[in-house]
This record gives structure tokens, sequence and C-alpha cells, in this order.
DNA sequence: GCCGTTTTCGGCCCGACTGTTTTCAGTCG
């Protein structure tokens, strides 16, 4: 196979489960140290080491080794320290000692919603409590509410809590929590107090998965407001109900919070609870090196003196910063872009030319070829990939070679139909065998206007035997995109393992984009991966992997994942014009 | 435990809400 080197497969998905092990042993380390009544900041120095390794894309072993760690911020001495004994033995001398001297179970305790260090704390040294189930017996044995700090609605918030717990806490996946969000707020903004209301938090930054909602609204009047929001669900799932803020439980599980707001202040608390935290901690330390304090009411100079607030782009032009998109705001290095005048071109929906993965009847869609082209065009879209499935596909009516063909006909014919004004592509989503080779020949492969390759077998291949299969498939001559590169299900499967850097390199070899898939439960490439195959100076796809017309929507996710990546449109195939894509594939 | 245009010590975000208190501690975001 051309482009495959004896021997470039390295360790690459190895230093993702390293940086995993360290960061799970750092929050431990922060979890054991808050419950021990440490310094808090101590505490929060060891989480913040944890999230610095979260985004990490390189190993933090190669880091530590080439010395580079030492200049990552929160990374002091003996942080580095703890990062050399992990490197040197796979564990961190601290963490040992601290496991050794509780009860293994007790940091379950803090996952309880409303238990934390301190109550944990007492709950161990009052009673020797070290576990879920232990605190559950003392709470119904009448054992807590005696405890000082305690009494008989803590006891029943505990209970609550420990069922919220067993129950398993989930966040939602982005789409599911879109849709949540706006039939909420559709009921809010019907209520004749409320002048505005958005959706900030994660579900406005586009992450992947929600952990709750965070609504705001602008209203002069909040109390009527606040009574519609807790009168949404029942009020055994109200959590809190305040003046400006109160929070419910949506289905019993996942939790929506909502704050009032005045007009004044709506883009002060729009920035502050859209987060995220680490953007925040990076903004409000500028404000205060300009003399000034930033919170969720506005942006004050020393004096108190409101600087800015009704609106986002007030707040950060009074930094002295452009206007950062909530896509962008995760690391804090964002910020950096923005003073260097860097931010990236905001991918815009009509950025995008067109649909470039879709399934139709013709194997496991809905949908007919002319319902699908319909709908293309009632979209603005100047063309259309159709996607089959491939024979091995069996389960999804994958297409023969001699239906493949047949569908190819009727395409020509329909294309005739559409004088030059739309472009129906024949594709095909082909799958990736086992050994690398590709489910149709190379003959019929010719033919098609657009190949889609993909993994649908055999996900659990050794690393380096999944790499070599990868990259034979992509160095195919007909390969225009890898969909679905990781594999991944979210909340249900990780992806395959792999050496991705070596699949970057093969995809940019061979001139084969990734595809960012734009399905709710994939959302595959990460915004993360996405990033880094762009800056290996890969191309990049949106495929809305439609199996009916309303998945079409889903686009917007696929916007969302690369505007968090910061790609715009000049690298995506969706961003060409049809006369420049037919020159490209 | 980190960090530095207030720089090697002394800060480190802070406001809203709840529950147990009787003025405040804990939790959360």
């Amino acid at each position: 196979m051309q482009g495959l080197r004896a021997g470039f497969v390295k360790a690459g998905s190895m230093a993702f489960e390293d940086n995993q092990k360290l960061l799970a042993i750092f929050e431990e380390i922060a979890d054991f140290l808050e419950l021990q009544g440490e310094n808090i900041f101590k505490v929060k120095a060891y989480q913040k080491a944890a999230r610095g390794l979260e985004g990490l894309e390189r190993s933090v072993t190669d880091l530590y080794r080439s010395g580079e760690l030492q200049s990552m911020p929160g990374f002091g001495k003996a942080l580095v320290e703890k990062v050399g004994q992990f490197v040197a033995t796979g564990q961190v001398e601290l963490h040992q000692s601290l496991k050794a001297s509780f009860p293994p179970e007790i940091l379950h305790l803090m996952d309880i919603p409303g238990l934390g260090a301190k109550k944990a704390s007492v709950l161990y040294r009052e009673l020797k409590i070290g576990s879920v189930d232990a605190l559950e017996a003392a709470l119904r044995a009448g054992l807590v509410r005696d405890l000082k700090g305690f009494g008989q609605r803590t006891e029943e918030k505990l209970l609550d809590g420990i069922a919220q717990l067993r129950q398993g806490e989930q966040r939602w996946l982005l789409g599911r929590a879109q849709k949540l969000a706006d039939h909420l707020l559709t009921q809010l903004r019907a209520l004749p107090a409320v002048k505005c209301a958005e959706a900030a938090g994660s579900l406005r930054r586009g992450k992947e998965t929600v952990g709750d909602l965070d609504l705001l609204v602008i209203t002069a009047d909040a109390a009527p407001v606040m009574d519609a929001f807790t009168a949404m669900v029942e009020p055994a799932h109200v959590l809190m109900k305040g003046p400006t803020k109160s929070s419910l439980r949506w289905e019993g599980r996942f939790q929506v919070d909502l704050r009032c707001v005045e007009e004044s202040s709506f883009g002060a608390a729009m920035q502050y609870f859209t987060g995220s935290k680490d953007h925040n901690v990076v903004l409000r330390g500028r404000a205060e090196r300009l003399s000034c304090k930033l919170n969720e009411y506005g942006l004050f100079d020393c004096l108190g003196q409101s600087l800015a607030g009704t609106d986002e782009e007030g707040i950060y032009a009074g930094l002295g910063l452009p206007w950062i998109a909530p896509e962008l705001r995760e690391s804090g290095q964002e910020i950096e872009w923005a003073e260097q005048g860097r931010l990236p071109i905001r991918l815009q929906p009509e950025h995008l030319h067109g649909n470039l993965h879709t399934h139709s009847l013709w194997s496991d869609g809905e949908d007919t070829l002319e319902q699908l082209a319909a709908e293309a065009m009632r979209r603005g879209y100047e063309y259309l990939a159709v996607t089959d499935h491939s024979r091995s596909m069996v389960v999804a009516n994958g297409l023969t070679i001699e239906r493949l063909l047949d569908q190819g006909r009727q395409i020509e014919r329909l294309n005739d139909t559409f004088e030059g004004k739309f472009r129906l592509l024949w594709g095909s989503e082909c799958d990736i065998l086992g050994d690398g080779s590709l489910d149709f020949p190379e003959d019929i492969l010719a033919q098609l206007d657009f190949v889609v390759v993909a993994v649908h077998s055999q996900f659990q291949m050794p690393p380096e035997a999944m790499t070599e299969r990868i990259c034979k498939a992509m160095g195919h001559p007909h390969v225009d995109v890898l969909a679905h590169p990781s594999g991944r299900i979210l909340g249900k499967r990780a992806g395959y393992q792999a050496d991705w850097e070596a699949i970057y390199a093969t995809a940019r070899e061979h001139n084969v984009a990734l595809e960012i898939n734009c399905s709710t439960h994939r959302l595959d490439l990460s915004d993360l991966a996405a990033r880094r195959a762009h800056d290996c100076g890969c191309w990049l796809s949106l495929g809305t992997d439609a199996h009916s017309l309303p998945e079409f929507d889903n686009l917007h996710l696929g916007v969302l994942q690369a505007r968090r990546a910061g790609i715009d449109a000049s690298r995506l195939l969706n961003g060409l014009r049809w006369e420049q894509l037919q020159a490209r594939c």
C-alpha cells in the first residue's frame, strides 16, 4: 500500500490513555484534599491541572520529557514533580497515600447532588460513613438528622439525591437539549412579563453533550415568570425557587436553571452564564488588570460605575477585545486569538452549498431520490450527494453492484430535469472491509461522482491494524471522504483505537477529506480532533448522514462543531460551489 | 499549589439559594 511506511504507527491512542489516567488521578487528589479540609486553592490547583490535561492533544509524558510541561499554565514545580512520578511509575505517591487513608468508595458520596466535601467530611468523621450505601442506611435509620448542620430537609434531599444518582446522572445530547431549550423558551417568550428569553451555558457554546440548561430572561417583573416556570413540572421536581433564580428537573432528571435579569445587565449575564469557566476566569483577570470588575451584572470601573452590560459586544469592547463567538469560549486561548486579530471567520449555514452524506430508500433511508433533491433545493443547496450503503451492509439494505448501477441511471435522468440549477451526486457510503479493501471494485467506484468510505464492522481491532486498515482505504484513488472517522457513539461507544496523527497525515497525502458527521449521536470528528486534522492540513466535510428529511436540520450541529474547531468554509468541501467541487472530486 | 505591570508573599470570583440557624455555613455554578 502506497504511503504507509513501515513502523510509522505510533502510540497515538496511548497518549490519550495516559492523559486520561493522570487526569483521573489529579481529580481524585483534589477530591481527597477537599474532604480533608485542605486549602481550597490547593484543591483548585489539582482541578485546574486535570482540566489542562483534558484538551491536550499530545501525551503528557512527551511534554514532561521534553521539558515543555513547565511552561503550561497551572503546572508549577510541585505538579510537574507529580507528573514525573506518574511518567516513571504510572502512579502518584500523594494519590496512593490519600487513597490508603480513606474508605475506597468515599468519593462517591460527593457525587450526590447537594452533598459537598464539608458535609461528606462530617458524615465520615461522626458516623464513619464511607459509601453511598452506608449513607442511605444511616439516613433511613434516622442517624443523620441529629448531626450539627443537618436536619430533616437535608435528610429528604440526600435520599432524593441518592435516588437521582442511582437513576444514572447523564448528559443530554446537544440535539435533544436544543429541542428542550426551544420548547421552554417558546413558553417563556409567550409570557407578558418576558421581554426576551435566551439559552446560555454549554448549549450556547455548542458542546456535544449538555449537563444542564441555563436560561436567561429579561423582565421587570420576575415573580410571575418564576411562577410560570416552576409550574412547568410537578412541585416535587422544583429544586429551588427564588426571586431571580429558579431550578427544576425536567422529566425528573435534567436540570434547568432560569435567571431573571434586568435589560441593563442582560449582555453581562449572557456572557457570564455562557462560560466556559476557564474563559470567564481569563476575562475577569483581564478586567482586574484594567482596574475594572466583571460580574454577571456588568463591567464596572474602580468607582463602581457601569461601563457595559446591555450587550455582550459592549463587555468585550470594554475589555479591549472583539466579540468572541460562544463556540470558541473554552480554553482561554481564544482570547489570545482575539488580541492578535486571528479569530476564525464564524462559519454560517449559508456558507455551505450542499449536503455530502445522505441515505435514500434505496438502502436504509426513508425518502425517494426526488424527495431528497426537492428538500435540498428548498434549502438553497447547489448539490446533494446520495451516499447509500454498500453491499456488505446487509442489515441496512446495502446496494449490490446491479442496484447501484440502476440507481446511477435514475440519478442521471433526474439530473436532466434540473436544467443545471441543481445536481444530485451519485455516491456511495462504501464499507471499509477488515483488510482495508473497499466493498466495491475500483471500476465501479471510478464511475461514481462521490465516494464516502466508513468502518462499520470489527471495531475492536488492535490500534496498529485499525490504523493500517483506514489508511489503506484512504489510499484508494476514488475516495473523497472518510465518514464518521472515530466511530464513536456519544454516551454509548468510544471510538476505535488508532493512530490519529498517521490517519490525518494519510488523509492529507491522498487529499481525502475527514467528515464531521452531524448526527446528534455521533458528532464525529470531535471538536478537538477536527481542529487537529485542520492543523495537519486536512480538508473536512460536513455530512448530515440523514436517513430522513428532518435530519437535514442536523447540519447546524455540524456547523457548531466546525465553529468550535475554529474551521471556516475555506477548508470544508461543502464550502465549495458546485464547479469547484466538481473540479476537486 | 500557582502566580507575579500590587511580583517571592499573599491573593486566589463571588452571588444566589437552601437549610439550619438566630446570623451563617454549605453547595452550586
